[in-house]
DNA sequence: CCATTCAGGACCGCGCCAGTCCTGTTTTCG
DNA sequence: CGAAAACAGGACTGGCGCGGTCCTGAATGG
């Protein structure tokens, strides 16, 4: 399937959503705000805390916060946080288990290339990247300037293989 | 994880194995020479060979042998018969699932272009590229990460590889 | 002291994948 | 012509990993 975990694209929603106001914010909210089912939003906040992207503040009036800028943030960095190390197979260098027919395996350590591509992959594109700038549908007000190299490059290579 | 299923790691081991013999070859003998057990690997060449990767033939003397040299199977292709279309997440287009907070979801549709990154980078390393002799031709990734690029970097480097 | 909010787990049910097996069908060979 | 060899195409099941929930603390502010 090669798909990862529903909780990376809720917490990546939820990030963004943090990004999109400027003062502290809790749990409750956010969930009210993006439909996010509340205990799961907070799982993932106090995943993303432990991790570092943002912080927590206890207490009445307490709430999260960003640590970082939004483009600072590799999506890699998410998924690794939730979903642990980015191990395509378990020949993968770095993985916790082991391959038990490494012995006779024809492409033994061969995965390795594989896996750093899709981790560069990952770790070019940041959070800000996958915030909607109103470019696409119904512009809003400010149109800042008009952004090029939307990543549409579907390339017919790519396009057949997805069905 | 982000892990890819077991069959296609056998799936790769089985394929390259049928290439480094030239004639034809039975599931119980590929077995044999990569320990993978053969009831499973009777099950991914069933699947390659619906998918046009291997060609069968039955009856006494019969098996199988590539159906395209090794070069031309990217791996994309090799997951995507296995584990369906390649889909990050439930918000990517062509995907089976449908979202279902998509109305509030302030990252709407912009899985798309991460999916794409990846999608480049797998379809860009085919079979051959996996054995151990071969040379491995991907552009240079360890230098030095922006991370606020723009998300096209990861696509316009794979796709200008290949002209 | 109490309300609020996060911290850090434990917990459970469902879905999905791995692995096996069974019943055909095709082909070759004695 | 029959039997064996080998693939075709499923059905079937057990395990387990993930999603979602909940509960008991601990910190903070009024
Ligand atoms: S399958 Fe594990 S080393 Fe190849
Ligand atoms: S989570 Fe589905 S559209 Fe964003």
């Amino acid at each position: 399937m090669l798909r990862l975990s529903k909780l990376t694209d809720y917490a990546v929603v939820v990030l963004v959503r943090l990004s999109e106001e400027s003062g502290i914010q809790t749990s409750g909210g956010i969930a009210a705000s993006t439909g996010v089912p509340e205990p799961t939003v907070a799982k993932v906040l106090k995943i993303m805390t432990s991790a570092g992207l943002v912080a927590s503040q206890r207490g009445a009036r307490g709430g999260y916060r960003l640590a970082r800028p939004l483009a600072t943030i590799p999506v890699a960095e998410v998924i690794i946080a939730i979903d642990g190390p980015i191990a395509l197979t378990a020949c993968v260098e770095h993985s916790t288990s082991v391959c038990d027919t490494s012995s006779l395996c024809p492409v033994k350590g061969r995965w390795d290339a594989v896996n750093t591509a899709i981790l560069d992959a990952l770790s070019t594109i940041s959070l800000a990247d996958m915030r909607p700038t109103a470019f696409f549908p119904l512009p809003a007000h400010h149109l800042p300037e008009k952004r090029d190299a939307v990543p549409t490059t579907a390339s017919a290579l790519t396009t057949a293989f997805l069905e």
